[in-house]
DNA sequence: GTACCTGCAAATGTTTTGCGAGCAT
DNA sequence: ATGCTCGCAAAACATTTGCAGGTAC
């Protein structure tokens, strides 16, 4: 990795520019709204859980919850702050962070681990569900198994537990597809 | 670091996820050896594989490979590189995850996320398995299941896509034992 | 008004890498 | 020989935090 003597603990450049294909997902939230100033926006669905819980409503919050509720994929947290930052106003990433944090710890979120270095987020009342990731385009497919959940119960049976907890992903490859292609790291084609 | 949506840097991401490698071998190696020096130590078995695959033989990464044969946990880096420096020499812990890395990439290590921000790793010729983790310890269990792998398979299936990989782990609690808040976090009670 | 938020920059923790020196083949 | 390795320190990154000024309630 390039390196210059001499410089000394810069402003951090982060994350290179996602490939094209990013953009599946940047779509469905870009779609034509009317540009209301945030006070004026019906709350979002991550908003009524957080006034139901009691958190403190700033704009940003309002922001970073609309973002989350409209994201129908597993967005990272710089996803999150592009998008906030495309949909309006500026915020921090640290304030992203420290909002999706809060959102995690109060339930609303889930914080998820596909690999890659980077969290990513989920809503939690989106239901019990499993993740297959398509390893050529880093799509990831939620889907939900009744006979694979009662599996999971026998299986820590078996072994003296009690399940409080699982955690499943298939990583898998269209089959017929053009199977070749550049395998693309984690990029955002996700859904 | 301030981040600045700017700018960004050349090759930031990392791999893509590496489909785990299945093998039929499920023998667990037993710690039986004589306590020989280094040098005249019998060859571990990962340094076999490495000889195998061609791979430079220098003493640190001797050391380190009988430091993962010897292991039936999941350590991480951070563990194999104190198991090395209290077995033998000094080591750099920069070294540690080259050669880290150089195993996983000759399919020798397979490298594990449990969480808690670390990678951790694991022989890869221990046989296809999964892990169930005692919440209440941190205590990992690994087992196997070809009713699970069945199911795995058809479910990737039902989706459109072959499977390439998996992940399941479990997570428990002793049941009639009291449920007592033992500190868990990377304690080292691993198995 | 007060306790909580935010932005900024610096700090953290893990992992990677440039460089010159050293070793395996 | 010579090309791969090593140790060291610094870089790279994702994430967190201290602080000073703002804001929701």
């Amino acid at each position: 990795m390039a390196r210059r003597p001499g410089r000394d603990y810069g402003p951090g450049p982060r994350r290179p520019w996602r490939p094209p294909a990013a953009d599946a997902d940047t779509l469905m939230e870009s779609r034509t709204r009317p540009r209301l100033p945030p006070t004026e926006a019906p709350p979002s669905r991550i908003e009524r859980l957080c006034i139901e819980r009691g958190l403190k409503m700033t704009g940003q919050r309002r922001l970073i919850a609309r973002v989350l509720s409209e994201a129908e994929d597993h967005p990272d947290v710089e996803d999150v702050y592009r998008r906030a930052l495309a949909l309006d106003s500026k915020v921090s990433i640290a304030t992203v962070y420290r909002t999706v944090r809060l959102l995690e710890e109060n339930g609303i979120l889930e914080k998820r681990d596909f690999g890659g270095g980077r969290a990513r987020y989920d809503l939690a009342d989106r239901g019990h569900h499993h993740h297959l990731i398509d390893v050529d385009s880093g799509r990831v497919i939620e889907f939900a198994d009744k006979e694979f959940d009662a599996l999971a119960q026998r299986l820590a049976q078996r072994l003296g537990f009690d399940l409080v907890g699982q955690r499943l992903e298939l990583f898998g490859r269209k089959p017929t597809e053009a199977p070749r292609t550049t395998p693309r790291r984690r990029a955002g084609g996700d859904t």
